[in-house]
DNA sequence: CTCTTTTATTTCGAGGCTCGAAAAAAATAG
DNA sequence: CTATTTTTTTCGAGCCTCGAAATAAAAGAG
């Protein structure tokens, strides 16, 4: 916030988050990289590296192969210590959880999935589910493995800003899920809970910040369509709850009934059971199912590409739907570079025409002739990898920068 | 940024900031109200006072009225120093120049205000009547005033992120112009130029801070269509531009021709130009004229009221095509209450069924039933009020706060 | 009219922090 | 083995905030 108070180890804070969070960045660093990169002095990132060295949250890689045979005294190679803590992502969606232990290098230790039908089950007895899941992971970690000390979930749904509660999802018939402070009483850590989508975001932008850097937007679309955004080099949340809900912008005012209950949104046209009701030639008012079969979508692609039929026609329906909200979207945030992610990104090519179409016509001052637009068939790696982030920069910024625990092994003796 | 390092008199800094706004927004505060106000400890009130106080930015005001007659050492009133800077507003609009000198209080020192015919001149012919009123504004400043410190510039046009250059407007035909830069150069201080939007958002947020605090809209419906948007008590920009360009949205693919060459944007059906075009009964394609008299919408307002004829279906019209603005907009950033600003406030009642009707139909999550709505006829008081607040924040956060200028009194001998 | 009580503000020392300069450490080059 | 080069640490100056104690300035009590 701005109306808080600075304190001079508010100083060192910052300091030492920018130390880790290069590291985090480059892997491999000697002291005399951090000053580069940082631009603290020699004397400052030696006292942090010393204090993060001597509370065990790097160490010194003793046979690093830091630009060898030079002159002078050598680098010595420091790295984030993996063994120092770790952390379990989880992904949760439709009759589907997947959970992951990684430890603070972001390596994985540990792997789970399993269908569990979301569908049907109390939140109590999801939670039961999950409880066991990660239980069984915590159980199979090696000797060695730091403590747990993060747990960052990913979830098909809206959840609040804050990332403590799931506030609705399709998956569910439960709302109002505090998955955030459920899981952190249980395991007595930090957790949070986060629109799968803003999970895309955030890997994105780690896996190529050369192109997804300060302003982009990931759109997911498969059964429902989701949005997250990055601005300025921050996520986009809305007032209250994560927002950014791109498939539920107004596409066609009175039109075709979405699964929220309204008419006329973006995912009632563009979504897998839109497209498909589409095809079928079902009335607009047809209330969507509540799954689709992956490979019927597929099918209908197929047909698509190689028929001359309506199949077509419908994908240019989606095609067009995105692009008016792509086109609203850039009204309101200037055009940002785009990344379609799941199942619809795999049928692009039957809507970049249309989707292009309703977006180009620049209005005098932005320009969208040169729309970045790529494409990434599968979302599950990338809403993994975003929740694997999350729990690292947590621990970076957020539990390793105070340097207020002078044993973070001992912080939670599991 | 969040890469940025951190020093030990940034402390000293941001604490500065707090004393000054507390100043600011409360006008008379002793050095324990201080405290109690930010959360500093006395000794640092004390210290930051003091040299607030040596830099003459801030004054003991004698005869202050801090809850008198009780026991104990008196308090002694603090306020800011009105002599110490000057500050300029420009609220530029079609046809029409105001400019306003303020001192560091907020209080009037001068005003001048012009119509130039903005449409056929040079962006060179804009800058010298600009000039010409602000030279005449500080040769008309009283012995005592401050020296003039910064200059903001609201506009009704599109400008960028950063505050230094108009890229569009509807009022001028040259594009690009850096009166940031260009007012900079030759005043000798820092000086921004926002949309005008932008400034009523800031001004409404100051006037009514206990309604318009951390999230709200202000709409100014007029000859264009714009927005200013506060998020989590933040002024929102796009990656590039102001943005938020609510009007600009896409209501109706393929619909009525907008001023900006598009078609289907919400300002091609609510703007004035727009609803007189409806009333008319002219062709969606017709070309918008570029100025409207204000009489003649307020006459159709009029028989819009009393007859029963097209006019009303006109506004409603209208009120459509906000109300379906409005629900894309709370699908990206969540319900947050409206401020409706300008003309367009003034014709409310005529759009508010068909407005709230488009919007309602809550989605699960995000209930819109209380939508709260308030309407401002008059946007030219919280255009200049916008331009007062954004300078003189300006000065105490940016200018004041990192107390490295010894004598603030000599920076620029006018 | 003086002394006590109460409240506001300042002073002072402890403990942070960063930084520049100098010192120490650890290699290669000759 | 010594000189050179590069990295890292050490040390002192100069910021900062804060708690505790000291000082200042009023009202109330006797």
């Amino acid at each position: 916030m701005i109306d808080e108070i600075a304190r001079p180890d508010d100083v060192r804070r910052q300091n030492r988050r920018l130390a880790l969070t290069a590291l985090r960045r480059h892997g491999l660093l000697s002291r005399t990289d951090i000053v580069a990169q940082t631009g603290l002095s020699p004397s400052t990132v030696s006292a942090i590296t010393t204090s993060l060295i001597s509370e065990g949250i790097i160490i010194e890689a003793r046979e690093g192969d830091l630009g060898s045979n030079r002159r002078g005294r050598p680098q010595i190679a420091l790295v984030l210590n993996p063994d120092v803590a770790s952390v379990v992502t989880v992904e949760l969606a439709l009759n589907f959880v997947h959970a992951v232990l990684y430890d603070y290098k972001g390596q994985v230790v540990a792997e789970i999935s399993e269908r569990v039908p979301t569908l049907e089950m109390s939140a109590d007895a999801l939670f039961q589910s999950i409880f066991a899941m990660l239980d069984s992971l915590i159980d199979k970690r090696p000797s060695g493995t730091g403590p747990l000390m993060h747990i960052s979930m990913g979830v098909q749904g809206v959840t609040d800003a804050t990332g403590a509660t799931m506030l609705w999802s399709p998956i569910t018939p439960d709302t109002n899920i505090a998955f955030g402070k459920v899981l952190s009483r249980r395991y007595g850590v930090d957790a949070s809970v986060a629109n799968d989508c803003n999970m895309i975001a955030e890997a994105l932008r780690w896996t190529d910040p050369e192109h997804y850097r300060e302003n982009f937007a990931a759109i997911l679309l498969s059964h429902g369509i989701g949005m997250g955004l990055y601005l300025k080099g921050k996520p986009f949340v809305g007032a209250h709850s994560s927002a950014a809900e791109f498939g539920h912008m107004l596409h066609i005012p009175k039109g075709a009934l979405c699964r929220c209950g309204r008419r006329g949104c973006i995912e009632a046209y563009a979504s897998d059971y839109a497209i498909l009701r589409t095809i079928s030639g079902e009335n607009e008012s047809t209330p969507p199912p509540q799954d689709i079969d992956p490979s019927t979508f597929a099918a209908a692609a197929g047909r698509a590409r190689t028929g001359n039929g309506d199949e077509g026609a419908a994908f240019r329906k989606a095609g067009q739907a995105i692009g008016a909200g792509l086109r609203s979207l850039f009204s309101l945030i200037d055009p940002v570079p785009v990344a379609l992610v799941g199942p619809g990104a795999g049928v692009f090519d039957l809507m970049e025409e249309e989707l292009r179409g309703v977006i180009s016509g620049n209005s005098g001052w932005g320009a969208t002739q040169d729309l970045s637009i790529r494409c990434y068939p599968d979302e599950h790696p990338l809403i993994v990898q975003g929740c694997l982030m999350t729990s690292l920069l947590h621990l970076d910024t957020q539990i390793f920068a105070p340097g207020d625990l002078k044993d973070p092994q001992l912080k939670h003796a599991l």
